[in-house]
RNA sequence: GGCGCUAUCGUCUAGGGGUUAGGACGGGUGGUUCUCAGCCAUCAAACCGGGGUUCGAAUCCCCGUAGCGCUACCA
């Protein structure tokens, strides 16, 4: 029998990471298997869902590169299946009509939960007799359907978890539909996946206690069930399931923040999975030839995002130049510093610029910042104090930069090599190491300690550039203004 | 409370009776170098606790403990 998965979010929120791996896992175990992936949107509560969400839900698969080979189907329009399921089932007498007064079970449930702790629904209907049921349910008399939990045990061969049961008197006679006829979850799940055909059921841990109960609605039906494989969930820095207040969840607000699709789906999947051997890095391809359900851990993984920085460091240094080229235009444009002309007649120039800052990029988002002094026409630059009182410690030093300043005015060619054999030879005459005028001129130049090689930074400035912004940083630290 | 799941460096994890308990991220140190990044070398860093079983438990069993999840006419 072929290999079908399915995804089913439900729409009540944009797709946070949680979701998105369970998505991968799902998505990577097709393409191992040559199977289907669909993607069933559980849209059932109207309160909750929107149209919106849903696009968002969609929006965070394409961007991840997780597209559904079927679907998006919505759950809301199969109310009729469901609902002819919960039928099949009362006839098969799995399922019993409930008369009892909701208030009173509610009262009887707060109480139990005061006292005991448990409760569940003692069954009081489950006696009535058939034609009894059906007079009084023909009478219109308000009644939901329940599934009828039989005595014994439920247990199942997760695929990640190994045997895993659960004692029956533990489960309650869930609802199946309610008194306005409509399905619930676990009703609803269960149609769906049997006329979806689903093989292989991979999900969330949070649903291990919902297994059990659609197991006996599966054998209700009188069909087997799928393999289950509860995946464990995404954890916060706190250990505890990760929510909005850990911070960014959203996969989508990862690529606002310059990460790479690949790097989060390579990160992602590594979050309780492993591929037996030590590979960090893996593409899509290796992936998916790895993949495999008995790699899943049995942990809770917390989501930290060091490694995904590091990770995504990795994808944007093996970004192609042109790639990397159009990220930056995005992001620069984003932050208003873009120039036309990089496209144009300075395209050179700009990928010379790329060239220096790709190796040193961890995320898109960050070329503007780091590479203003690059983009930014204005020569206003704002110096890292401590990098100024570093470099000014000497009083030698605004003069020799005035020197150098004069060297370069006059230099033949504005290229690397006699740039920093000119600022070398000034050093040496001058008696002080290179780094006593390469820092300050690194500070003048760029504003920062740090920076790709000074003469490449240089090269790429200009002459008119950099020595308007040395004579700047001079003037000023003689004037005492800095 | 009940039921369920889980427990190896700070984090992601390998290891499933005998290992110097391995790798990655992050951190430290040293080297390369004008700084950064990178690269190279190197260091620190873990088996939740207690009982068993065994010649020998991180590993198997039991009991604790802790964390998390579920416990609706929500999904």
């Amino acid at each position: 029998m072929s290999v079908r998965v399915r995804f089913a979010p439900s729409p009540t929120g944009y797709l946070h990471v949680g979701g998105a791996r369970t998505a991968i896992f799902n998505w990577l175990y097709a393409r191992r298997h040559g199977g289907v992936f669909v993607l069933r949107v559980e849209d059932t509560d109207a309160q909750r869902s929107s149209e919106a969400l849903v696009r968002a839900i969609l929006d965070g698969m394409a961007w991840l590169g997780t597209t559904p080979d079927e679907g998006p189907f919505f759950q809301a329009r199969n109310r009729e299946a469901h609902v002819a399921d919960a039928a099949k089932l009362l006839a098969r007498d799995k399922a019993y009509r409930c008369f009892c007064d909701p208030a009173t079970l509610r009262a009887e449930r707060e109480a139990a939960e005061k006292e005991t702790g448990g409760y569940v629904y003692p069954r009081r209907c489950a006696a009535i007799p058939r034609a009894e049921s059906d007079r009084r349910a023909a009478a219109g008399e308000a009644h939901v359907v329940r599934l009828r939990i039989p005595p014994g045990v439920t247990a199942w061969r997760d695929r990640i978890h190994g045997e895993t049961s659960f004692p029956n008197d533990v489960i309650e006679d869930l609802v199946l539909l309610r008194s306005d006829g409509t399905p619930t979850y676990n009703l609803s799940v269960v149609s769906d996946d049997v006329a979806m055909r689903i093989t292989h059921v991979i999900r969330g841990d949070d649903h291990i206690s919902n297994t059990p109960k659609q197991i006996v609605i599966y054998r209700g039906l009188g069909h087997e069930p799928p393999t289950f494989a509860h995946v464990p969930l995404i954890l916060g820095t706190d250990k505890k399931r990760l929510s909005k207040r850990h911070g960014a969840t959203s996969v989508l607000e990862y690529r606002d923040r310059g990460f790479l699709p690949d790097a989060m789906f390579n990160f992602l999947t590594l979050l309780g999975w492993n591929p037996g051997d030590e590979r960090q890095k893996m593409s899509r391809d290796e992936l998916i030839a790895a993949f495999d359900l008995d790699g899943v851990g049995t942990a809770g993984a917390v989501f930290d995002t060091t490694k995904l920085e590091w990770l995504n460091g990795q994808y944007v240094t093996e970004l192609t130049a042109e790639a990397f080229a159009a990220a930056a235009r995005d992001a620069l444009v984003a932050a208003s510093l873009w120039n036309d002309a990089w496209e144009r007649d300075r395209r050179g120039w700009f990928l010379q610029v790329l060239a220096l800052l790709q190796p040193r990029t961890k995320t898109l988002a960050s070329i503007p910042s780091e590479g203003k002094y690059f983009f930014d026409p204005s020569d206003e630059l704002e110096y890292d104090p401590q990098g100024l009182a570093k470099a000014f410690r000497s009083d030698g030093v605004a003069p020799a930069l005035r020197q150098l300043e004069a060297r370069w005015r006059t230099l033949p060619e504005w290229s690397a090599a006699p740039l920093e054999a000119e600022l070398r030879a000034l050093a040496t005459g001058l008696g002080v190491p290179a780094g006593t005028l390469i820092h300050p001129v690194r500070l003048a130049v760029t504003g920062r300690t740090a920076s790709p090689g000074l003469f490449e930074v240089v090269v790429l400035l200009g002459r008119e550039r950099t020595l308007a912004r040395v004579a700047r940083l001079v003037d000023r630290v003689v004037r005492g203004l800095l």
